[in-house]
DNA sequence: ACCAGATACCTTGTATAACAAAGTACTATA
DNA sequence: TATAGTACTTTGTTATACAAGGTATCTGGT
């Protein structure tokens, strides 16, 4: 079992919630989203952005605008749409309850309050 | 898109933590866990409880010991190797990392400093 | 001795989503 | 008209949560 996998793991839950943040800040375009969650030492990439807009422009969570630039092709600038906007409510509490309840569990260095006394025969063991 | 599945994701990510973390209190059997994940509020089934257990197993990070109770059948219970207290380490320090990231990204309000001002051609546009 | 219910652990099939890698398309500049 | 840079897309692989159903063990009542 790889640390890696478990981080990438970690990741996933959070990076639907940080897009949608980043997006109703303003609009933005992939390349901005990139650049943000770089700088926040959140990684992704590309592989991992495009098609998770592409699903959340499926669900109507938000929308775009191709807007043409001095430098190169166009792009695509996102806006959140009301039901993105709702979503990134709900997302919020969900978040915050998690990070609540990990607190919860990995500050509580005995958890004698809920862990229930079961351990009546333990004379006998034997290895699996 | 339904909010069950981005919520999914989010568990996913801290659940290998949350049960290292348990195991790393003391002996305990799948029954205590999914009590004490459950009191926490963080919805585990035992069709993936189980099948971790075995993954963390498999892994080297955590060990077990059959040990008979008064009131059933026998029960696996758990502990932490050497190896699984490292990782337990490292996981601590990605969640931490990642909780702040997101805390950076999701309290900014403008994000000025990190997005460059790239729109440059906005008066043409057209849905895709 | 037998059976029902409770407890504990396990397995199979399905769906989702991140990622690596390679590809397509458009623009500017030399 | 090449070449480089930018932006967006696609395909195949892998990992893992979950629902649903299964197996095995133990206790207590009759």
């Amino acid at each position: 079992m790889k640390i890696e996998n478990t981080q990438v793991q970690m990741r996933k839950g959070i990076l639907e919630y940080c897009i949608l943040h980043i997006i109703s800040r303003g609009e933005v375009y992939a390349s901005d989203m990139l650049e943000e969650l770089t700088s926040a030492k959140i990684m992704v990439v590309e592989g991992t952005l495009y098609p998770l807009l592409t699903r959340l422009r499926k669900a109507g969570l938000v929308d775009y605008q191709w807007v043409e630039s001095t430098s190169g092709p166009p792009r695509k600038y996102y806006t959140l749409t009301q039901a993105g906007q709702d979503f990134l409510t709900q997302l919020k509490t969900t978040w915050e309850e998690l990070v609540k309840s990990t607190n919860q569990i990995t500050t509580n260095n005995n958890g004698s309050e809920s862990l229930p006394t079961t351990v009546t025969d333990p004379q006998k063991s034997s290895q699996s």
